[in-house]
DNA sequence: GTTATTTATCTCGATATCAAGATAAATTAT
DNA sequence: ATAATTTATCTTGATATCGAGATAAATAAC
């Protein structure tokens, strides 16, 4: 009995034509993810970084040597906006972590690329994310895990 | 082979020594967490809302009569701040959806009440988005939706 | 070769959120 | 009764995001 059955419980008995089994599903599923940013985020800050300009430069780092990619190419890999990534790159050029060069095969265009900085910050990052994450998911059972991977993945590809 | 593989795929090879199988599945929890919003959002905005004020509004109807609450009781099933929560009675209350009633035993308390317009409102949106959620889980059996809810609540235990 | 279109990035204004602290009423302790 | 503490809500300042549009370079059309 957790919250998302309460509040089953509360529209079945308010709007008894409506078909909530959809909503306890999503609803469970956008709290836990809820959760696990919030846990993670403890993370991230603890190495100077937020959510966003982990996901950058982690983004940049396991594309491997020479540890560039275009705003564009970035975008690409996350569910922001051109608006947005502008920001994020700004942010983490003045704190030093990336810099942006002047691509010479297109003048539009501009590459942004890992300074050691944000080398040696994300390498440090990424082990303590990881073990965080590890540590969230310790509650579930290998089987569990494996099962909950496989239908999140089902799920997740009528989407992308 | 979907986006989260590859990004599995490129930490092995960066960082062999990192174990990237929690982040695979709190990767797809995360990303299915935001498509399914954006598309839900769009239900709301049909009906002059956005996910805050739905969620308000929703938690207001499903209490059943009289459709009141004090803020403090909307900050306990919703996962944001004293001033979040400020913010969103003030813009529902200028658009007419609920109102803020002096408590007579609490003077430093008031009790958020949905008005007619706000039960008609969220009535109708209510019903919209339950479709809306019947139809992004559409894809997935009976037995998967099952087997996925229950995953998640064990999950989600873990953190409530 | 000039014009039109597409592409890549950035700018701007609006907004929702948070963290921290202010305010004011109720409760508890002395 | 008075003072101290707790509780409920609101205020303020900072920030990340989005949507829409601006800018400028590359490409395509003619």
């Amino acid at each position: 009995m957790d919250h998302v059955d309460e509040i089953v419980i509360q529209w079945n008995r308010e709007r008894p034509d409506l078909d909530v089994e959809p909503m306890a599903l999503i609803g469970r599923l956008k709290r836990l993810s809820q959760h696990l940013s919030r846990e993670m985020d403890k993370t991230f800050a603890t190495h100077g970084l937020n959510p966003a300009s982990f996901d950058v430069l982690a983004t940049l780092r396991r594309t491997g040597p020479p540890f560039c990619l275009s705003p564009g190419d970035l975008l690409a890999t996350m569910m922001v906006t051109s608006g947005t990534m502008t920001n994020r790159i700004d942010q983490l050029e003045k704190a030093g972590l990336v810099e942006r060069i002047h691509n010479p095969k297109d003048g539009r265009s501009v590459i942004i690329s890992l300074t050691d900085k944000g080398f040696k910050t994300i390498d440090a990052a990424a082990t303590a994310h990881v073990k965080t994450q590890a540590k969230l998911t310790s509650h579930l059972s290998k089987d569990e895990k494996e099962a909950l991977n496989l239908l999140l993945k089902n799920f997740l590809g009528g989407f992308e």
